[in-house]
DNA sequence: CGGGCCGAGGACAGAACCTGTCCTCATCGC
DNA sequence: GCGATGAGGACAGGTTCTGTCCTCGGCCCG
């Protein structure tokens, strides 16, 4: 019968591993009759994942997508890409799926094996710098907390407030919120005895469990939103105004309307409105246009765009005549 | 003992969920005695993976990382994140596990759910276009090009020369291979009858599988060196000698190794070689690093450079002093 | 030190399941 | 029609599973 159980396993990643399988193959690969094979079938069926089959010359057995998503089994290498997708997903969270990307994230590592640990801290930190430049989070503290959350822990940390002065901080988690473009944590803090909502990027230690705590009700059912109110202010450090010569038709196929608010200024102008947190990937993105543009707010951006326009001249040299596009 | 099956699956799902679990809850959640917990719980061991226990008082069972991976056990948004991140990974690839990337991107497509896929679908392009300026793939024509290799199936595409003209190519593929900046595919031309390398930005068509096709010896048992000795040209479209204003230990500290070859110019200066596909990316990292720098090589750069200055400036408009830094 | 909470595992009875072997039937493509 | 595929019942001999009961050991706390 364990015989069986891991029998069944192998089956299941032998499926997942090509697409057709005839059942002659599958019994010489696990060492068993075609029958004992027909079985083990009829069991994973069962159990509910869908698999076809086709009978004659290039028949054979199919695993395909059901109602429910069958164990993943996957090699040192697959476990170490699905380990890297998900660090680069947390680095920029992608709206929706944030918080399950850093839940996924804490399984794997829990069960990674210790050979691949090296390869994964080095893979690591090259997929964290390449991430868009937002406001950086240490994956080990995200993975932390999510931990911390599912098993309901209290975590202690240093926590470094607006103003610069850190200090140290014993708190419920409850929840991981992406804002998609910041990640909070809602929790309970224990000395203050109310409810705070915590950037991450802003905490400066791995926060490390201790008690258990047993849970209250959430300050709300949908702590998204829950979170955005707790925001005083605009999320961003800059809110732009920004005039393109273009019509609004050619922008919107450029810019995603998650970024930004596009609103039309004549046929060959666009008013676009969004909010950001540095300044220099805007500025080249929207130089990368090759677009006339303008901005109306704010007046830092102009200043920095300035500055850049004087670097990349400088740097340009002793560059001849200059054809404008 | 389909039962059985299906219950050490679920226990296994249970320990990954969370760290710690001791028998009696294990066994309320499954709804058999402790007894069978305990017995469970040696025959997950007995199948290689490692669970700890600690008795007494804030005992219980806790799931550690052992020689081998166990299947992972997702829930929708978890998978969906593992997807989602394994298309950004597939999308930039970091040196090593592109390929595994794939495979097990491959994979998840295999088994995800109906209900999933317009989401997936949906943040699938997002991703995409997030991804840095390197040569757009599309990951459909990549998971495609890897079910075809592990099932040794023939697969039909257009292609584009580096000329612009498209041709209908039939072709033995047999492995996928990331540079760390493109996609090649190694493969057996049927109508030439020989080995070709493609570039798989330059693929046209979702490859469609055809008839299955018996394994020839490879050409190279290092593929990687194979692909490198089949590009006739610098694999970038232009090479940059860039000299930075700052000593190269601060410049080493702010630019990945992979990325650039860095030379010391004297205590104050370093030169940058590199390879770039485009332009402005590169320069908008230059620029940003406020060090002033000077484009040696080559000339369309400086062109560029200036152009983007240009356009900066004329959006800067009727800004006052400008601060050097 | 005792009590309670945890994990460990042997022994037994009654029940359930597993595998190979053999067989008949159906579908598919050439 | 043939050969290659999948489907599944029946049987014999053997194996495994579960709950129940029990003893033992470790840990923490009052």
């Amino acid at each position: 019968m364990l015989e069986t159980s891991a029998r069944l396993l192998h089956l299941l990643s032998l499926l997942q591993m090509r697409r057709e399988w005839t059942g002659p193959a599958l019994a010489q690969r696990m060492e068993v009759t075609e029958r004992t094979v027909r079985r083990d079938i009829g069991k994973l069926r069962t159990l509910g994942y869908p698999i076809s089959a086709s009978p004659g010359i290039a028949g054979g057995y199919q695993l395909g997508a059901g109602a429910q998503l069958p164990p993943l089994l996957l090699d040192d290498d697959e476990a170490l890409a699905v380990a890297i997708g998900l660090t680069a997903v947390t680095a920029s969270p992608v709206a929706g799926v944030g918080e399950a990307s850093v839940r996924a994230l804490t399984k794997l590592e829990q069960v990674l094996p210790a050979r691949l640990r090296p390869r994964f801290s080095g893979l690591r930190s090259a997929v964290t710098r390449m991430a868009a430049p937002s406001t950086p989070v240490d994956p080990a503290v995200l993975t932390a907390l999510s931990a911390a959350i599912t098993e309901r822990r209290i975590v202690a940390f240093r926590y470094e407030r607006h103003d610069g002065e850190s200090s140290r901080r014993l708190v419920e988690p409850y929840r991981l919120v992406d804002t998609g473009r910041r990640w909070y944590l809602v929790a309970w803090d224990t000395v203050r005895e109310d409810w705070r909502t915590f950037r991450v990027d802003r905490c400066r230690s791995i926060p490390s469990p201790r008690a258990r705590f047993t849970a209250r009700p959430l300050p709300a059912t949908d702590l998204a939103r829950y979170v955005q109110k707790s925001i005083t202010r605009s999320p961003y450090s800059y809110d732009a105004v920004i005039r393109l010569s273009a019509g609004i038709r050619e922008i919107e196929q450029r810019i995603p309307a998650e970024i930004a608010e596009l609103t039309s200024d004549g046929p060959d102008a666009t008013i676009l409105r969004a909010g950001f947190d540095s300044l220099d990937y805007p500025l080249m993105q929207l130089a990368s246009l090759d677009v006339e543009f303008e901005i109306l707010e704010p007046e830092a951006m102009r200043v920095r765009a300035a500055e850049l326009a004087g670097r990349l001249r400088r740097a340009a040299g002793g560059t001849g005549t200059v054809y404008a596009r």
